[in-house]
DNA sequence: AAATTATTAAACCAGGTGGTTGACTTTTTC
DNA sequence: GAAAAAGTCAACCACCTGGTTTAATAATTT
């Protein structure tokens, strides 16, 4: 537990960058509610279907989604797992922006501390 | 409140783009502890100073870096908001993902119901 | 067996990314 | 005023992206 996330992480690239693109949020957003198959998948974005099967395979590189063939079919099911790292290292993140205010908000405390004397904490 | 973070929004496109190389990551977490000028980011990565450059102009793209000229330096500071509308989507998306199982479960309760006769919820 | 459906593959394109190098401007320091 | 420091700009490179079209493959339906 409490294990840094490092920046140095491809997963973590390939998490992100599936994300960087509305037509993926779009498909991720679908596949949340349940499996669905490329055609379906495709059918609602405004570009010709090899287009969106590239976007799934993006999806499929970050391990956000996977496929299980069946018959003609491919069926795609959503992976959130992966979503997890994202998530950690954003919350990470805000930890240390805001630890940044909590150590400012302290040396105030000290500054006033100073004033009325010197500091007893050690 | 409750504003729904749509797919098609390209702030958000920007801002995962930005989080999706680990030398932008890493000059977030530093600009975090504090304002840094370009030399002080560049420095630790290894790349040339143009590179380092180009990296942070793709984070003021995405509104998560500023910058102020005073005299030959520039310093760059870090502004997290953008961050958050990025934190919104994938918080819905948890829950969208999450409340599958909700309707599942209240699927699974309502048959248990139906066994023990008719539910009286409306 | 033929037609339809679901999908991949390959070739192509314009434009972006991530990196380099070399030349240049501006500000500070000596 | 010359040298050093902080940055920019432009050109170049290899490769990736996001899209298209056309052709091919595989499974299902008729």
């Amino acid at each position: 537990m409490n294990h840094m996330v490092s920046d140095r992480a491809p997963n973590l690239d390939r998490v992100f960058h599936a994300l960087a693109h509305p037509a993926r949020r779009s498909i991720l957003r679908r596949l949340a509610a349940g499996e669905l198959n490329l055609s379906e998948l495709a059918q609602p974005l405004r570009m010709t279907f090899p287009a969106a099967s590239k976007h799934v395979r993006v999806l499929e590189r970050a391990r956000l989604v996977r496929r299980r063939v069946s018959g003609r079919q491919h069926r795609c099911r959503l992976h959130a797992a992966p979503l997890q790292e994202a998530v950690l290292w954003t919350e990470q993140f805000r930890q240390q922006w805001e630890g940044r205010f909590q150590t400012l908000d302290a040396l105030l405390e000290d500054m006033k501390s100073e004033t009325r004397g010197p500091s007893r904490r050690r």
